[in-house]
DNA sequence: TTGCCGATTACCT
DNA sequence: GGTAATCGGCAAC
């Protein structure tokens, strides 16, 4: 049980209740046979299509943003500053286009591989960040709306029970500024203490 | 077609 | 604290 992979089921819920769970799970993607992977320390929910941070806001439907539209058990994958990648899962329905960003990892297996993907002088900078834990992992635009069930990119749990809620905190997502009001709601989480959490 | 800005990061003072 | 890098989306022209 701990080494399951969530199946479709697990996504297809509740964006906020998804993006709690995720908390302390391990991300892992499969390169050339070899798992690089990370727990998840930190996340930020997008709500859709009432949500001002979220791509899909008001139905907005483009290229970049069309796997939020796919089923939640999928992966979304986009380029931001012309430069760096986020790595998101995909939740609820067709009709409910929200996802989850994953925004830092606690650093797990292979992470010599990693280092190499991501110089740094210390593990705990790694992946402390959306766009730094895409190139850790080698995570880019190729797996924009891959299924998240393997056998490349997927999610496994790591512990029977879900984190406690005073093992979590809620705050504002980061860089969204723009989105008013939105902006100023409590839909990133991450792990209590936890030094992986980006700053 | 042009111009601005972004779910970021690294490096500067 | 500030800013450059670099490109796709989108509104304005």
């Amino acid at each position: 049980m701990p080494e399951m992979i969530f199946p479709t089921s697990f996504y297809r819920r509740d964006t906020i209740t998804v993006a709690r769970q995720l908390l302390g799970q391990r991300l892992v993607h499969v390169v050339n046979g070899q798992r690089l992977s990370g727990r998840i320390v930190e996340t930020e929910a997008y709500l859709g299509l009432n949500d001002r941070a979220c791509h899909s806001f008001g139905g907005r439907r483009t290229t970049r943003v069309e796997s939020m539209y796919l089923e939640g058990g999928h992966a979304y994958v986009y380029l931001i500053y012309g430069m760096h990648y986020c790595f998101n899962v995909v939740t609820r329905d067709t009709s409910h286009p929200e996802a989850v960003l994953i925004r830092a990892l606690e650093p797990d297996e292979n992470i010599e591989a990693q280092r190499r993907n991501r110089p740094v002088r210390r593990d705990v900078d790694l992946s402390n960040g959306p766009g730094k834990l895409c190139r850790a992992l080698d995570v880019d635009k190729r797996l924009d709306g891959s299924p998240l069930h393997g056998p490349d990119i997927f999610v496994e749990r790591t512990a029977r029970n879900f984190l406690r809620e005073s093992e979590i905190i809620a705050s504002p997502r980061i860089g969204v500024d723009y989105a008013g009001a939105d902006a100023l709601r409590l839909l990133r989480f991450s792990i209590r203490n936890n030094p992986y959490v980006s700053r």
